[in-house]
Parts: C-alpha cells; sequence; structure tokens
DNA sequence: CTTGGCACTTGCGTTTCCCGAGTGCCAGCC
DNA sequence: GGCTGGCACTCGGGAAACGCAAGTGCCAAG
C-alpha cells in the first residue's frame, strides 16, 4: 500500500506485541496493560516480560501511557507502523460490495450526484465521515453547448460535458439577441471548440483575442465574449461530505471545543481540499494519521483515501475522516473498492 | 404576528416579572430566583412578593422549578405566552439588512442557489442552524425544453422554468433517435405545453392518453412517451441546511445522545420538513416551540419560520432552529426580513 | 532471557461533608 | 388585603477523603 519506509529495527515479538497493541487499542479505545497482551497475544510470556517489550516500544516513541499507571497507547508513529507494516487488510464484506455496486451503477446519474452517493455509501459502510472531491470541470472535454434567451437581456447557457454532466449558467449581455442569433453563435462555439476541454479552449481564446480583432467577424467576437462570461465562475473543485454525526460518537471523549473545530473545518472544507490535494499524485490507498495533516482541527483524526480517475487520469479523491483508531482493516479495502467502482463507472461513459 | 389567544388572566405585574424571567433565562440560560428578579425586574418588590407571584405562575404552568432549590425557568407553555403577547421585537440590526439585502439580490442565481445562500444567512446572522424549503417545481411555470442526444439511446433533457430555473434529466430510449427527431420532439412539446405548469401538464397528458392512441400521430406519441420519463424523479421538496454547528454549543449542554437524535433529524430532514409544512398555509412569522411540533427530536429546540411567495403563491418556507431560550427579539426580525427579500427577489423575475 | 515478587503511582468512582441559593410559610406591619 | 422580613428546610454541586484496581519499574532468582 504504501513503501516500507527505513523503520527503526524491531524484532519479530515486539512487532507482533505492537500489533495485538493497536487492534485492541482499536476495538476498545482504552489503554492496554501488560496482563492483557499477556493473556491475548498468544506468546505465552509472563506480564513481566511483556512490560519490557513495552519499555522498548515506548522508548522507541511508538506507545506512551496516558499516565503512570494506565496502560499503553499507540502514538501517532506507531499508527504510522502499524499501517505501513503491521496492517492486514481483510477483503471488504459481501454486503460492502453489493452495496457500492448498486449505488454506484452508471444509470445516466450525473458526476455530482454520483460523487454524492459515494460519499454516502463511504460513511454509511464505515460509520465515519465520507468525503468525495468533485472533479474540477477544467479537464473535461466538452461536447456541446446550447444558448436560450431567457427574456431581457439574460441568456442561459448549458455545457454538456462528454460523460453527461450538465452545467447551467446564467448572464447578461449588454444588449438583448434574438433566438436566432444566440443559435448561430452556439454552433459557432460548438464548430470551433466542441471536443477541447475548458482549459484548452481558455487557451484557444486568449490566443485568438491577440490575433487583430478586426479580422475577425462580428459573430466571432460576440461568441468570445459569451465564452468568456460563461467560464468565469464555473464552480471549482468541491468537496462532498457525508454523515458528519458519525464524529459525534468519538469526539464526545474529547473536548466539545475539539468537536467545534472538526465541525468547522467540515464547513470551510478548505482545509480538508488541501489534504485531499495532496494524495493527488499518490497511486491507490493513502492513511494520513493524526497531525500529519498539518491542520489542527484534523488532530486526532485519520483521513483513508484514494483518487479515482476518468479517462487515465486522476480526476478526483475519496474517502472517510474518522478518529485514529478507526478499523484500519475494515476500512481501507471499503475505501479501494469504492475508488475502484467510480473509476469503472465514470469510464464505461467514455 | 399571531393572533393573541385566550390566555389566562394575569394581572399587569405577573405578566412583566414573566417577562423579565424570560428574557434574563433566554440571555443567562440559568433558572432565575426571586432575588434577582426582584433586583432586576424594576418593580421595587421585595423578593418574598415576588415569590408569590413566581407560585402563581408555577400553579398556571408557566414556569417551573429544575428542582426545590433552583430559580425558575420557562415551561413550553410560557416561551408560548411570551411570544404571543409579551415579545417586543426590535427592528433588525442594519449590518443585517445590509447582508441579506446583498446576498439575495438578483443577479441571475439559479433559485436553488439562492434558497442556498438563505439558509447560509439565517444560520450566519442568528447564529443558529438556518433551513430553506426549496420550492417544488410542479407549480412553476414551465418555459422551454431542450433535448439533446449523448451518444446511444442517452438523452438529456433540460427544463428550463419562467424563473430562470432550469433542471436537467438523462435517460434512455429503447432506440436512438437522431437529433433531427429529437428536436422535432422538443418543438411540439414546447408548443403544445409551454407556459403551463408540471402539475397541468401531466393532467393534460393523462387526459390524451385516455383519447383513441391511434389518432395520434408517431411523433406525438414519442413526445408524450418521452415526456413521461422526463417527470418521473424529478426532485420533490427538498430542505436546505446550513450551520448545524451552531447547535453544538447548547446542544452540548443537554446530552450527546439528544444532539445525536437532533443531527439525525438534520440529516433525515424529513422531520423538519413535516413541520415547515404546516406553516405554509400561515402568513408572516410563525414559532414553534419544543414538543409543538411532535417530534421528539426537535424537543428543546424552537423553529421560527416565515413562508415565501412567487407569482402570489407560497412556494416555501424559510427560518431557523435553535435551543427554545434562542433571543426571539433578534432572531424573529431577521427571520422575516428574510422572507421579505426572498419573496421580492422571485418576483421581480416575472 | 524470563519470571515472580514487591513497592509505588495514579486515575477514578464513592462517600461524606459543607455551603450557597432558593423556597414556602408565617406573623407582623402598613 | 397586600407587602415584607424572618426562619426553617431542601437540594444540587463542589471539595475533600478514601479505597480500589490496574499498571508500572525494578530486582533478584531461576
Amino acid at each position: 500500500m504504501v513503501p516500507p519506509a527505513a523503520e527503526p529495527a524491531l524484532n519479530e515479538r515486539a512487532q507482533h506485541l505492537l500489533k495485538v497493541l493497536v487492534q485492541r487499542y482499536i476495538r476498545d479505545g482504552e489503554p492496554v496493560g501488560s496482563r492483557t497482551l499477556a493473556r491475548d497475544s498468544g506468546l505465552d510470556l509472563s506480564p513481566a516480560s511483556i512490560r519490557n517489550v513495552l519499555a522498548d516500544l515506548e522508548s522507541l516513541g511508538l506507545i506512551a501511557a496516558p499516565h503512570t499507571s494506565a496502560g499503553r497507547v499507540p502514538t501517532p508513529k506507531g499508527y504510522r507502523f502499524f499501517v505501513d507494516t503491521l496492517l492486514t487488510i481483510r477483503p471488504p464484506e459481501r454486503d460492502a460490495v453489493r452495496r457500492v455496486e448498486a449505488g454506484l451503477r452508471d444509470d445516466g446519474t450525473p458526476t455530482l450526484a454520483l460523487a454524492g452517493v459515494a460519499s454516502l455509501l463511504l460513511s454509511e459502510l464505515t460509520q465515519l465521515a465520507g468525503v468525495v472531491t468533485v472533479p474540477k470541470r477544467e479537464h473535461a472535454a466538452w461536447r456541446q453547448i446550447e444558448l436560450l434567451p431567457l427574456g431581457g437581456p439574460r441568456v442561459l447557457a448549458i455545457l454538456v460535458f462528454q460523460d453527461g454532466e450538465v452545467q447551467n449558467k446564467v448572464f447578461e449581455l449588454e444588449r438583448p439577441l434574438p433566438a436566432e442569433a444566440l443559435a448561430r453563435i452556439a454552433a459557432q462555439l460548438n464548430e470551433t471548440f466542441a471536443g477541447r476541454d475548458l482549459h484548452e479552449i481558455r487557451g484557444k481564446l486568449l490566443a485568438e483575442m491577440q490575433q487583430a480583432r478586426a479580422t475577425m467577424n462580428e459573430q466571432m467576437l460576440a461568441a468570445i465574449g459569451m465564452a468568456e462570461r460563461m467560464f468565469v465562475g464555473a464552480p471549482g473543485e468541491q468537496v462532498l461530505l457525508a454523515g458528519e454525526k458519525h464524529l459525534l460518537d468519538f469526539s464526545a471523549l474529547g473536548s466539545i471545543d475539539k468537536m467545534r473545530r472538526l465541525f468547522e473545518a467540515f464547513e470551510q472544507k478548505r482545509e480538508i481540499l488541501g489534504v485531499l490535494d495532496r494524495c493527488v499524485a499518490a497511486e491507490g490507498v493513502q492513511i494520513f494519521i493524526g497531525e500529519e495533516s498539518g491542520y489542527r482541527a484534523l488532530d486526532e483524526c485519520s483521513m483513508v483515501t484514494a483518487p479515482y480517475h476518468a479517462d487515465g487520469r486522476v480526476v478526483g479523491v475519496l474517502g472517510v475522516i474518522g478518529p485514529t483508531r478507526m478499523a484500519y482493516d475494515r476500512v481501507v479495502p471499503i475505501v479501494d473498492l469504492t475508488a475502484r467502482l467510480m473509476t469503472a463507472t465514470l469510464n464505461s461513459r467514455r
């Protein structure tokens, strides 16, 4: 999943104990002591021996004791080691597979709505907060444009993309144009730019503008002017969220104030977007633990994410946000599966 | 705001004390005792006299004591009396007016987005959760329809309403139709139905179906078939929410569990819609207090709502949800203002 | 290297105690 | 008759005291 980094040398036994400890802590949420570990590790060692190992793990910074006489708890570094080299993921449950397949089947649902479904699925299946970035439309190929007069100087532009996604935009002209003129302009735009992506078009427009405007016919000029208005304020990348309520479960343990920060981060979505953007480049499932995100609000949270593709290009990222002690072995395959099926559905539309 | 109901006879003094008590409790959130009231009511009475009055108010069920030796707290009935006959609302703050005006200015924003802005405004100005029902499209007059082929049997239908709202729907045909055929069908639909509302159209379609199908030309048949698909699954009434995070503030006082129920209600939105539907008929600002909503989840909440109009018909309801002890005198005018401006903007589009 | 033993630490739940705020009622006063 | 001060009473909640259970580190012996 992630290339094995240069990790501190840990013998078999220490690794195994760390693994059991993390699993226990994830399951119960309570510090794990040597006694428990002696009983459940299957190693047939006395608590005292375990304590020695735990002392080593602690000095390596992989675990910590909340206070003198409590068990040990994994540190972020400990989680990191756990997910990087100790984690054994199980295949996703039958039921989960079925539900994701049903939800993400290609039935003409627009991409935006599809992303919404994905975020809901993630949230429900993992009982965490689901999060999906909506693809930027800038690199999506454009199939067709329609321009409709809306009474007065108002015009409705309808952009249809190759994948069936539709965007509308209403704007005003200086002077009203009759429907036929609009139709002509639309035809011209279609002819000139169909099949290109918005990014490309913007460049091309600029180039044409550079050329002497005089050489262009009026219609072309009108078309360009219109196209410009159409593109400004096109909704950029955004984040869809679902199931924030699941965060209530574990945040209740922490302070109300921490929870408030979290909810604010969810409302702003910018910080989250920042984290997500960083894993666009990566292949497959990525895991962010605690402060690794660099944002205070996500301090005691982990994110499990995976990019999804369309036309061989990464167009978005999806995943979940939850407490650091989430059940990674269950969550990782679900995120992976969702990303795969999302990719499949988007590509089936060519 | 609300017709003065037949209220229990309360002399001037009792009313005044109740008013001060409710205001105090709204401000501080703590039970109010006779001593405080004696000091701040401006009545120049001793605590003992106040206690007598309070005892009366309690026996009328307007206030209650959380326990023997705490001050008094308004009951839902007390709040009801307060908002019905004691509440003095102040005009909305200058700043609030400015912001609502700026946010709801008619600049071609689609109705849905406008509703979103309204809910955000409500949430920010009141520091409560904002809520806006999105108008059903069934009664909106339909201006124009476009049909575009999307490759294969897929068709994109674009419905444009009189107010500039646009809806898209993708569906599949049994067999692909060429663009020209689609255009002809669209033209036919436009000619037959433009200016009617969806409700009307559905009725008309049924009527035509009743007539001998044989007498219709093939094109008309195709048009009807298409129209049917277009209308199924049209998004019904929905609720937009913003600022749920503000609920964290006061729910923190109650149990975490109560808060969870609240958030679930917010996610489901159905219960809230139920309450909102009930005040469609009413004129002006309405206030729901506590259990009056009939829904457990909204137990300790109040809703302040007001309907907004388009074309002289109520098309939606907006308002806020917050703790029963919200600052009604500040909230009511804000909700009122927002509803008025929303109405104004929708009507400016004719 | 492992283990049992042991003294020590510490959070947490219980119990106890005390205090302050507020009440209801009563008798006296205007 | 209504208002007031006085007084005994009741709670809730915070502080202190206490014991308990869990867990640790260290050491000496196997």
